[in-house]
DNA sequence: TATTTAGTTTATAATGGTTCTAAAGTAAAA
DNA sequence: TTTTACTTTAGAACCATTATAAACTAAATA
């Protein structure tokens, strides 16, 4: 992904182009693997890879910015943070609860052969598959 | 569930039979139907059934000691709040986010054809399906 | 039953992730 | 340029949850 796809993660976004968003759209963005985090983890790593500081607050705004233009997903993980996740494709996840990982599994490499359907006036928006690992 | 089950619960949950335990276990195991909820809810209906008050922490200490026992489960669910269960059994969910509620998929009303195999040194500790709804 | 001991309830404080605020700073428009 | 709108930031506020410790109660002991 190059400079321009990050500024049209940007503008897309509605954010302005500015260096901490740019820095956060880069590492978020320019990369070929899944990325999930948390606003704390992604924190650490921004401040290991660059000089700028950034304040929570701009962290939380540029993610949810994203997540709400489509360009980041929320995973639901037992815990208190949330966890988000560069893949916005229909995808399912492996947990392991030692290491806090999330692993992606893609949607085609699980079938559901059966399932029960909607209640009364209700419809399935996603199905969504949780596997938790253990040793 | 007579009363000898209420005060099973209670003490193979290490809790002595007082008079706000009793009542939170009655109100949570004395029904036939899975009963989902937060210890915000739970308080909530506590306090309309009964004539008791409960501190919040005598909740939050009671849901924790049954959870513990196995006499309750945790759902994962989308939000700030912690959503429980009274279906400890292995099975999957509805959620309707429209009113925030969880419908219960029993485990054999769900099968799965095809599923990856753990990675590494892992091992599969259990599947969670949870079919979100639209209307 | 009276006394002692261990566990419980409660109000309130603390915690921690997240969101809000408003002042100082920066990008874009005029 | 000058003006306007948006952004960054530190710190406050929020809120679900957990911790604290004093008053209370159940259970064990005598
Ligand atoms: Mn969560
Ligand atoms: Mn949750
Ligand atoms: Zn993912
Ligand atoms: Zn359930």
């Amino acid at each position: 992904m190059n400079k321009i796809d990050i500024f049209k993660k940007l503008r897309s976004s509605g954010l302005r182009p500015t260096k901490q968003r740019v820095e956060i759209a880069k590492f978020l963005f320019e990369r070929d693997k899944t990325f999930h985090f948390t606003v704390e983890s992604l924190d650490k790593l921004l401040s290991k890879k660059t000089t700028s500081k950034f304040a929570l607050a701009t962290i939380y705004n540029t993610v949810h910015a994203f997540k709400n233009a489509g360009h980041l997903s929320e995973v639901e993980v037992r815990g208190k943070k949330t966890y988000f996740d560069t893949n916005v494709t229909n995808h399912h996840h492996f947990y392991d609860s030692e290491t806090s990982e999330l692993i992606d599994i893609d949607e085609n490499e699980i079938i559901i052969q059966k399932i029960p359907k909607a209640p009364n006036g209700k419809k399935i928006k996603n199905v969504e598959v949780f596997i938790n690992l253990k040793n």
